[in-house]
DNA sequence: TTTAACTGTAATATTTTTTGTTACAATTAA
DNA sequence: TTAATTGTAACAAAAAATATTACAGTTAAA
């Protein structure tokens, strides 16, 4: 994971929550984080898959959150930005005639496994509505 | 952290483990992780800088664990591997201008370091020896 | 009913990161 | 003296991430 779409996700949320019931505009939303609207625009597909978020179409349109900041977790908008593991890639094609080659992804993956849901439930512990508080 | 440098790294300090005294060259490393042998001594070069390893030059030269497979803990390698924030990277410009994109990279900051910490604290628990048993 | 402000989405370009390659000086054992 | 090796630099290639352009479709309101 060596992307912004967490930081990315968190800012769209944070700045729905901050604003609860408005309709921001990708562009407004895109203007606060500094980056490319249509890059604000995919994520907020992926968060609305994901049901925090309902958007509006045309004029005056834009997204809003679909449920309570203080009943989303941020475990939750981790899951759904997350793509590889926590700690790296493995290694593709490891020597099988080797001892240590021909286990070692399936080694990797145990303490990798563990160690996302190490993080997964420390971060279910915090909503939304917490750290939205934060800002002013 | 969405490179190979963990997966690396670990299957370097596990064969070293698995051979114990043993001098072994890069390129029979690098044969067992199956990738070039430049990228396994430049990080054979991080792992003696951590005082893991130590390296003979020459003909029958090689590498070999400085210490014992039990005093090494994975979060040891983890910390010499890691190179940005666990959870990914922050955006660069925030708008200062928002409310939130003012305080949001303190407050991802904030995040992310407990985060690091909760797995660094769970990796210090795991020594190589531990990881090296579950090889035949 | 026309215009302007939006979302949604595709296609493509650019930049950054990661991985691989080539080359060779220095060292050591036999 | 030769062969095997580490250490290191410079460069190339591939992969991933981010940005850009374009436009169809939707909606509110003048």
């Amino acid at each position: 994971m060596n992307n912004t779409r967490f930081a990315t996700a968190i800012h769209i949320m944070t700045l729905l929550a901050h604003y609860p019931g408005e309709w921001l505009s990708s562009d407004l939303i895109a203007a606060s984080i500094n980056i490319n609207p249509v890059i604000v625009r995919k994520e907020l597909i992926v968060l609305k898959e994901a049901g925090f978020i309902e958007s509006k179409m045309g004029k005056d349109g834009g997204c809003r959150l679909a449920k309570s900041a203080s009943e989303i977790a941020i475990s939750e908008i981790y899951d759904v930005v997350k793509n590889g593991e926590i700690l790296g890639k493995k290694n593709q094609n490891p020597n099988p005639k080797c001892d240590v080659g021909r286990d070692i992804n399936q080694n990797l993956q145990l303490l990798f496994g563990e160690t996302d849901l190490l993080i997964t439930r420390f971060l279910k512990q915090k909503s939304l509505a917490d750290f939205a508080l934060l800002f002013a």
